[in-house]
This record gives C-alpha cells, structure tokens and sequence, in this order.
DNA sequence: TATGAATGAGGTTTCATTCAT
DNA sequence: CATGAATGAAACCTCATTCAT
C-alpha cells in the first residue's frame, strides 16, 4: 500500500537540500536559464511556491548549491597544502591527488561542472566563489611555492605565474570534456593526467643534460 | 539614374561585417544574453530588419563572430608548429609566443574572450569550436610531442595528457583574468607568463639532482 | 493542570482587537494592498493562522476597522445635532467643533484616513460606510437646514445641496493634507480651518451690502 | 465585403491615444488593479507588446492619461480667473461656472472620476497632479480671494483657508456621486449646486442682520 | 486554540522575430 | 534593399489562503 500522499506534507527538515539537489540536476541537464523554477519546484517534489520560501530567487539556486559545496573541498584543500613541510613537491602532489580523488566522485564534480557551464553568466558567482575559493586557495599556493624556492627546493620562479602551470592543465582537462566532450582515449583518466603532469612540472619534459 | 557611387557600394557589401563588429562589442560588454538585436543594430548604425537580412538569428551572430575570427589563426598556429623540425622545444615556444602576440592585440583577443564567456551556453558553437579548431590543433601538437619522444628529445610521457600540460596554463591564465578579475600584479602579462611556463615545462620546477 | 490566570485570558479575549489595531496601523503606514496578513500577525505578535481564525480574509480586517470606530462617532455627531433648538448656527459649530476636536486626536483621526485611502477600492466598505454613517447623518443634518430656513433663521436654499456647502471644505482639508500633502502653512489647524468657514459659511464672503 | 485584417497593421499616427482611450475605459469600469495590460491591448485592438512599446509600464497608462487630460483644463481656469479685474466674485463664480460646464461632459468627468478613485494607490500619480494642477491653481485662486480682500470686495478672512469653503463643497459633490452613489434627487445637478453654493459663499446663509 | 509550512493561480514585462510598406 | 511597427510566447515571483500537526 502506498505512503498516503496528502496535498500538504509537513516535512521542513531536508527540503532545502532536496530542492537543491534537484536544481542541480536539472542545471546540468539543461542549464540555468533553460531550467524553470517551476521544474525544480517538481523534481524535488514540491510546489514552485515552496522553492521561494527557501530560496529567495532562481539566482539563489545557484549560488546555494555552489557555496554548499565549495567550501568545505576548498578548506580541506588549505589545510592539505599547509600542513607539509619540506620539499612542497610532496605537498602539492598530495593536494592535486586529493583534488582527484574528490572530482572523482560524481557526485561531487557535479558541482564544478555547472560552474564551469554558468559561472562566465553570473558575474555575482564568480565573485562568490573568487571570494570563498579562489582568494583563499591562491595565495595559499604561492606562498608554499615562495617557500620551496627559499628552502632550496624549487629553482627560480615567478610563483604567482608558477601557480598556474600547476593548476591549469587539470582545468584544461576537465574543460575540454565538459565544454567540447573531448576525452583522452579510455575516459577522463584524471589520476592518469595526473602522474603524467606532476612528472612534468618538477622534472621537465626535456632529457636531462637539455636545460638551455 | 545614375550608378551609385563606389563608395556607397563598398560600405554596403562591408555591412555584414559592420553588424559583426558591431554585435563583438555589444556581447563582450553585456554578454550575448543582455544584448538586445536592437541594440546590435542600433551601434552598427542599420535597422533590426536589416540583421534579419544577413542573419538569420542572434546565436547566427555569435557563430559568424567566431567564424570570422577563428580560423585563420588556427591555420597559422598549425602551419607554424609542422614548420619545425628537430627539438620540438623550439616549435613549441615559438608557436607559443605567436599565440601570446595575436592575443596581445586587444583586437584578436576579443573573439576568445566571448568564447570562453558564452560558448557553455552554445553547445552548436562549442562543437562548431571543437571541429574547426581543436579538432585540427590537438592533433597537430599530440604528433609533434610524439615526434619529439621518438627522436629523443623529450622524455617518455603521454602526449595527449602532455598537450593539456602545455596549453593549460595559457588558458587559466587567461580564464582567471577573464572570468574573475584575477591577474598577476603589474597586468595580464602574457609574455612573462609564457616565459615561465615554458622554463618549467622542459626543464621542470624541481632543482637540479632532486629527480625522484 | 491549573486554571490559566486571568491576565492570560484577558489578553486572549482582547485578540482580535489587537489584530486590528495592528492592521490599521499597517494599513495606514503602507497601504492595505502593499500590506501582506503575515505582517499584521507578526506585528500584533500572533500567528498568520490565527488571524484567519478571527477574520475570513484580508478584506476583512479593512471592513472590521471601520466597524468598530465608526459607529460610536457617528452615533454621537447625530444625537449633537438634533439636540440644539433654535438658531441652527449654533447646532451646527458645535458639531462642527466637536468633529474636528474628535479628529484632532490622531488615534481617531486614522480610521477616516484608512476611509479615505481605500475606501474607492472597495465599493463594499463604501456601502458599509454609506450604510452606517452617511444615510444616518444626511438625513439629520438636512433635515436641520430645513428646519432653519422655515424657522426663519436661515435664507432660502436647497437643504440637500448646502449640506455640500456645509461639509465640504472640511472634506477638502483632510483631503489635501492626506493625498497630497498640502497644508496651509503652520500645519493642518483644523480648527482654524473650521472657524473660517463658519464665518463664511453663515455671513459670506462680501462685504455689506454687496448682495447681488 | 469587410475591410482586410492583417496581422500586421501600421497605423502609427493615432495609437497612442487609443491605447489611453480602452485603458481610461477599463480602469473606470474594473479598477486599475484588476485591469489587465492585455485587456487594454485588446480593447485597442493592438497587442499587448505595442503597448509597451508606447509606455514603459501599466503604471504609464494612468499617468499619461491624467496628464493628457489636465493640464489643458487648469490651464484654462488659471487664465479665466487672472483675467478678471474687480470684484472675485464674478472671476470665482464664471471659473466655477466654466468647470462645471466641463466636467458635465461625461468625456471629460472620466478623469476625474477615475483621479479619485485610484489616486491614493498610487503616491505617483498624486504627486504628479499636484505638481501639475494643485500648485498651479491653489496660488492663483489664493492671490485673487487676497486682491479682493485688499481691494475691499471681500471681508476678512484668510485666504488659503477659505479656498478650501470655496472649493471644497465641489469636490465633496462629486466625491459622494462618484465613491457613494449618493446624489440629490434629481441627479448631480452640477449647475444647481454651483448656484446654491455661490450664494452662500459669497452672501453666506443667515438671514441678513443675524451676523453675530 | 494555535502554528507556519505548503500551495498555486495569476499578471507584468521582455524581446526575438516577422512583415507591410 | 531597408525600415521599424507590431506580435505574442514565456517565466519569474508574490501572497492570500489552507490545513496537518
């Protein structure tokens, strides 16, 4: 026998979440502008004026379900890089894993793939996630680089340019399969893409006895 | 009745391309969305019908843009890396540094811009993208990393992850600037930064003897 | 379980009342459409529910503030004038005076300002009021100008008509101010407002013997 | 044979003003607030769009249709009752004259009628009228009920109330016809209460000698 | 009695596109 | 070729009201 399903069900516990999950899924299906407040309001099981006790605008939506997911990733992230010392090869190669492993799970990566998808739309977005993520994790990076070129570890470098050696190419790669659908053979491989650019960043691509 | 004059012949046939300039401008500065074909028309100094003549809708627009802009440099950038023969150090850096020029000039920089701004929203101009572009550069540059593995001069490593390693930086950089408002301090840069990558990318961050 | 005390069931009594005083408050601060129930409830410290235990709607609430505040003042504006014998000079400046000494006192005062307000949007206040107060108090005050023009202390004219003439600059006064915001200088001075048209009322405006 | 109807008609000249005529229509039949902008689309026989090609908002249709309405008749009294020399008397009483002439015209009552009744929903609207009439007219009647009390036509008194005696029973006329339903026997009789009103305002009501 | 979570109808406004002229 | 008046679908958001608890 069915669960009785009345007009009004009393249930004021997980309905956030549950209406953002459901705007989630259906941002990434059809994207934002696509997907009605009507439609999340369904997929989650409610009505459209539900979703506006919770949530102020479709907007909100968004900016929710990013923050709800960033931040605890970004601050795992910090603590990570901060708390090796030594040679920061260990450090960065433990973080950049530990990013994988987390981007790994489905789950999970959803959240990046819809900012990637929305964020150049909502400038209001990318200020949040400059201001939550970015702005915290950035100097993070230089500094730990700064470091390992003081301690002796790192040859002489431009940090704040450095960073993005190390972190572009992990973006261009799940840029590339997002936006364009363009995969290396046998799938997304990000542990795989991994290995091969952290050889790359600490050793070169060129044999040795090259360095110009 | 007389012919019209040339000059007046020559202002029509450039219209289409007038509309072009024109629509660039109005979506860099408010995004494809907020730009109204009103306002396209209005600042290429014609009527809306006459937009409706050369184009068939807004989003023709935006493909016509990045039509336009597009594939000359891909064919240069392609011509360029296949020039090359021996170290493909050298034809790396130096497409690299012809990227960095053309995106110096605010002028060719504008059409990559407006990609990475709307091109999630455009899954036809991401695969019209993805066909003429990087369809016909990544495996140009794959080859060339092959080449360079096989003639000994670039340690083992797979190239179709490598290439990601080579161009993403460049993009993050760009992205970062773009999406965000972050740039290093003193400007974009683009040169310094490609001056740092490229040292990291043969060479490696790690000093000498530290090989793991 | 022990009997509630009675200042709590006072205050239960007292409910309603209270739900009203906050709405007329409400309603004259924003206007009764840009008023919303939860705000009533939440100013009169109750919940939405409950004011819809008191009231059947929102609507309501408008025709229940009228109730209440109308009746004793009309009531009394109608004994006033039917008690004065003679000169109807006199009966008519005391009603006029005590009027506006009712009207003076802003808690009073609010219920004709609400009236005026709202009432065009709601023909079914507008019978309520005309049923209540108008049909009670024309017919009294007509009936006195009648009495007096046969008496003998009045000139000839038409009873229905100078009621208009009677009444009328009073409306206007409340009117300018309220709608509009004009006062004359020095602020609203009702009562100087009411002598001045008691002279002109009674003695017109020209001087002796100017009579047309 | 019927005249053709095609989808599309131009027919820029007069379509403004229809658009105002089906709105001034529906707004005293149904009330702005429950007029739908596509209602006067409809009635105009235009699509809703056009009339927002017209004006900015519904909002717009209220105001332009007061405006256009106004100005030319308080321009009119205020030239009428500056054009008189000696007594007010005949300037107040040909003005008063002159209004109710107009505002017989059932044309041209709708605009007033319709000021009353949405007037104090919207601060906009009286805002606007009082710039555009009530500060335009109030002076001017002000200055001359002053000049003839200086050039000795008219007792003392003190002008800026007294304009609210000589005004204010028009206004409660219409107000208790338009809002109330409540009318002398006989209808509005406009001309009748101007003549009742006029020799009380200027002769005053006691019988001669009983001026206290 | 009392609560407040939940509902859902309803209307203004925008703007890409069309087509009579 | 060129215009711009005209169209109308589409969607966000509000809020009076309901009812399970």
């Amino acid at each position: 026998m069915p669960e009785k399903s009345p007009k009004f069900r009393r249930r004021a516990e997980a309905r956030p979440d549950e209406v953002l999950d459901a705007a989630l899924e259906l941002f990434l299906e059809r994207g934002f502008a696509a997907t009605k407040v009507d439609d999340v309001a369904k997929r989650a099981g409610v009505s459209k004026g539900l979703v506006y006790l919770y949530f102020p605008s479709k907007e909100a939506l968004i900016e929710a379900i990013v923050l709800r997911a960033v931040t605890p990733i970004a601050e795992r992230a910090i603590g990570e890089i901060t708390h090796f010392q030594g040679n920061p090869r260990i450090a960065i190669s433990t973080v950049m894993r530990f990013l994988v492993s987390r981007l790994s799970d489905p789950q999970v990566m959803n959240v990046p793939r819809l900012i990637f998808r929305e964020v150049a739309q909502f400038p209001h977005i990318a200020q949040m996630y400059r201001r939550d993520v970015l702005d915290k994790m950035i100097p993070v990076l230089r500094a730990r680089l700064q470091r390992g070129m003081e301690e002796g570890y790192l040859r002489p470098h431009d940090p704040d340019l450095t960073l993005r050696t190390v972190v572009g190419p992990l973006i261009l790669h799940v840029l590339l399969s997002e936006i364009f659908g363009i995969e290396p053979e046998g799938g997304l491989a990000l542990d795989r893409l991994v290995e091969n650019h952290l050889s790359i960043l600490f050793d070169g691509l060129s044999v040795r006895g090259e360095r110009s």
